[in-house]
RNA sequence: UCCUCAGUAGCUCAAUGGCAGAGCAUCCGGCUGUUAACCGGAGGGUUGUAGGUUCGAGUCCUACCUGAGGAGCCA
């Protein structure tokens, strides 16, 4: 026997290996140490059913009074919820056990135990949106937080990997700018050592710069929005990624937006279907993504609204329930282009077809849950810029470095950008974006 | 900022203007295959705050506080 072999061999003795539980199938019949929780106990006499939590998953234990020591089934008889833990046992395949295992428990080590007299406070029955919320720091702890959680980081990663793989460069944008980039929102101010500052909405103004130094890039961080909105599909910090492309066109973006969004379902039905499962998605609704995505005008957009009942008028912006009609009008995101200029931001190409019409596009997800995706072509021309700058009334000093952009090798340039949240709400199919980020910020909520 | 709704036990919720209730959680007891386990028992309340109407207010009125949903605005 190598050395090797027989350090394994007295390990497994003292200290069977630690392993996560969702990869307990691999360790049938073999000794395990568990790290975890107690998520729940129940107890029917002389045996027990503990089970274990470990952020992986959900395993429950089997302790029998008569095969284990007195001291174990004590200890273990007297576990409260979210106590800390490391249990070892033998993984038994069991039909009568969620997941299909559990573990017949041998020994348990009790790390801190939760007081009797002040319980963990999130049971496994119903509780009220305030009480939740107000533990948040707890709350994500329990299953459907994790399937959530888990879901948004596959997202994530799934915009970093399709944006890598079409050759874009992750060029990160300031958080703290000295200015509004659109002009628009209200922002969130704070003091820059005896100068104003502001938390930043968007980074597109700085990934035009750095799509001219490297001519793909993008951006993917927080943004924040001051504005005192308080619906289920807004956060006042929410995470964006900005792709911005030198020589694109409208058209190049709404082609890659569509790519994009497939992609990211395409990974997210790939490699998280427990998790799926777990929220009761109905995946069908999201096997159907693929291109083509319908893709209308704003003047199309107008006459549906028009025509299921909308007292919508041409020149105006869509509202939350616009954009909840829209979206069930279609089963796959549907993408709107050509809004009225007057309605969109200063850095908007104009069509030059029809001057009036902005060559921007929003894209609005299925099942009512409005907009994910906004962008367009940038304007190239510096003379518009100024005069769009002064009618908007905005400080054309903070603008300076940006119009530089115009002055030196100006080219047609284009990017959007997708609410992580919103996107992740959709594909969750959740009531409200609270639950799509761990910590939220919303009006009226700081902490935890 | 505006509109609507809500606030009762640790939690989720009941209670015609007439004795403050249930389930879960907690505690005690029972149970060797439970699945938000189950069965029996016990403790637990300044009904968001301050006024008012009334013989009598959890219930009706006024103001305020807190929260939720929505509008506007936004990804």
């Amino acid at each position: 026997m190598s050395e090797a072999a027989s350090a394994s061999a007295a390990q497994t003795e003292s200290q069977p290996p630690i392993v996560p539980i969702d990869q307990i199938a691999r360790w049938e019949g073999k000794p395990v140490t568990i790290r975890g929780w107690l998520y729940n106990l129940r107890a029917s006499g002389k045996i027990l059913f503990p089970i274990f939590r470990d952020g992986t998953g959900l395993l429950q234990g089997v302790i029998v009074q008569k095969a284990v020591s007195p001291e174990v089934f004590a200890r273990a008889k007297e576990l409260t919820q979210e106590s800390s833990l490391i249990v070892r046992g033998t993984v038994r395949a069991d039909t009568r056990a969620h997941g299909g295992y559990e573990l017949d428990v041998s020994d348990l080590q009790v790390l801190q135990l939760v007081p009797v007299t002040d319980p963990f406070p999130i049971t496994p029955k119903e509780h009220g949106v305030e009480f939740l919320m107000d533990r948040r720091h707890l709350w994500l702890r329990s299953q459907r937080q994790n399937a959530i959680l888990r879901i948004r980081h596959e997202i994530s990663k799934a915009c970093r990997d399709f944006l890598d793989q079409e050759g874009y460069l992750l060029v990160d944008a300031p958080i703290l700018t000295p200015a509004a980039c659109e002009g628009t929102t209200t922002l969130f101010e704070t003091d820059y050592f005896e100068e104003k500052a502001y938390l930043t909405q968007s980074g597109q103004l700085y990934s035009e710069a750095t799509c001219a130094a490297f001519g793909k890039v993008y951006c993917f961080g927080p943004t924040f929005r001051a504005e005192k909105s308080k619906t289920r599909r807004h956060l006042t910090e929410f995470w964006m990624v900005e792709p911005e492309a030198a020589f694109a066109t409208l058209d190049d973006m709404m082609d890659l937006a569509e790519r994009m969004v497939t992609y990211i379902v395409k990974q997210v039905l790939a490699n998280r279907r427990r998790e799926l499962a777990t929220l009761e998605r109905d995946v069908s609704k999201l096997e159907g993504i693929e291109p083509p995505f319908p893709r209308i005008t704003y003047d199309e957009a107008v006459e549906i609204l028009k025509r299921k009942g909308s007292a919508y008028e041409w020149g105006g912006d869509f509202g939350g329930t616009d954009e909840t009609l829209l979206g069930e009008e279609f089963t796959k995101p549907v993408l709107v282009h050509r809004f009225p200029a007057a309605i969109k931001a200063f850095y908007m190409e104009p069509d030059p077809e029809r001057p009036e019409l902005a060559l921007g596009v929003d894209m609005l997800a299925p099942e009512g849950y409005g907009e994910i995706i906004g962008g367009g072509q940038r304007a190239a021309d510096l003379n518009l810029l100024l005069r769009r700058i002064e009618e908007q009334k905005l400080p054309k000093e903070a603008f300076d470095w940006y119009l530089d952009l115009r002055k030196y090798g100006a080219v047609p340039h284009a990017g959007f950008g997708m609410g992580i949240e919103r996107v992740v709400a959709w594909i969750c199919k959740l009531e409200h974006v609270r639950e799509t980020i761990p910590f939220p910020r919303m009006l009226y909520r700081l902490r935890p």
